[in-house]
DNA sequence: GGTCCACTTTGACCCAGATCAAGCGCGCGA
DNA sequence: TCGCGCGCTTGATCTGGGTCAAAGTGGACC
């Protein structure tokens, strides 16, 4: 739509910063162009768990909400698109398909957040540490329009820490998993960052996600 | 809407009858009338988790997607108004109020997923027992419009091991972690599904919820 | 080139919750 | 009325992952 690239603007953000507080008032939607960020919650008490991984073309913000219900946080460099909320809503109950678009990247994501129900709830440190990474190189191939095939190799954009948040670990037991994966030829790592996936199948069989790799877009 | 008036028709199902299996064709959306009803996914090996809780006015079925990703099951008699998928969809088209409230329930149910996300991944037994004693004791009061002052009474919709499931924990620590809240008397119990809170705020302390009980409508 | 500091790895030990195994109680059908 | 079965409780034991502690990178900045 012409109409929303008139009332877009760009905002950047450093790697470690937070774009939003969880509580705060919230007068943008937008979403990441480049960069990594995440959605978080926490606890009085400081244990905390991630909600959600925002890469590029993910959605932010809530049509209808005031307040994020999430701390918002930039793992790496990142480029946000923004549209102030009022008239990015104005232009949603004249435009129907920005609201029919909007549904479909919104049941995506309530897909994921099921899938990663299970995760949390079911499986193993081993099967989640297994999962996040073919969810990672996933996601990387698709936008990287690498074929699936063959080896993968990608980049980590997440430290131990933030691997832990999001699968409800200690980042000891992230640590240990990930040696425990290379030790076994599951993966290669060369630095902390840098993996490389030999066989596909087997990390999806690691994960426990067996038959093939459906699932996602 | 009228429209959508003349093309629902209503399917009612059993008690622990399965409403639609997972990787089925499903050629139908609706919403839950009475009764209620479950979203679970299942690992080969059997293990199982579920992802939905779905109580009346709950959307069923995601338009733009042929097969389920779950199985729907309901746990208690189920009454549910049902539209053709085809129409459905026609309609949402013609009709863009119908794209915009089903986006508003979508993220509501995004919201409830990314909440129970925290559960499945920091929370303890205790305080995961608590959380669902917190999550069915409001929506139970919101539905009945009871007032939600004092003593909290309601009846538990769903056995000890679709609990667990709920959970991500196993029946018999589901059963002795209420045996605690009974014993400490943060509930009171009569037989085993009818549940007594004499003191909410109490419930969400369990909960690790602290601060007021807002976050849900 | 050196030193700092944030990130990571690894080890030793412990505990919450899983697993395995009996029993209990209540509703239902014969 | 009896007994059968399903849902639930309770106990004993085991273990995966948490906790606490210490050392190993490596890159950025002087």
């Amino acid at each position: 739509m012409g109409l929303l690239e008139a009332i877009k603007y760009y905002r950047t953000f450093e790697a470690g910063q937070t774009v939003i507080w969880s509580g705060d008032k919230m007068d943008f939607v937008g979403s990441v162009v480049t960069g990594i960020a995440t959605l978080t919650q926490t606890m009085e008490d400081g244990r905390t768990q991630m909600v959600g991984l925002l890469l590029p073309s993910d959605f932010v913000g809530r049509p209808g909400r005031d307040g994020s219900a999430y701390d918002v946080v930039a793992t790496t460099d990142l480029v946000m698109c923004c549209f102030r909320k009022k008239p990015f809503e104005q232009l949603m109950e004249r435009t129907p398909h920005i609201a029919q678009r909007l549904l479909e990247m919104t049941l995506d994501e309530l897909d994921a957040a099921r899938e990663w129900m299970l995760v949390l709830g079911r499986k193993t440190a081993r099967e989640k540490i297994a999962s996040l990474l073919s969810i990672i190189a996933r996601r990387d191939a698709t936008l990287n329009l690498r074929p699936a095939e063959g080896a993968l190799v990608f980049d980590l954009p997440l430290t131990r820490e933030a691997m832990a948040d999001y699968l409800g670990l200690t980042l000891e037991t992230v640590s240990r998993q990930i040696s425990a994966l290379k030790r076994d030829g599951v993966i290669l790592l060369e630095g902390k960052r840098h993996v490389t996936v030999p066989d596909f199948t087997r990390l999806m069989e690691e994960a426990g996600d067996d038959s093939d790799g459906g699932m996602f877009a």
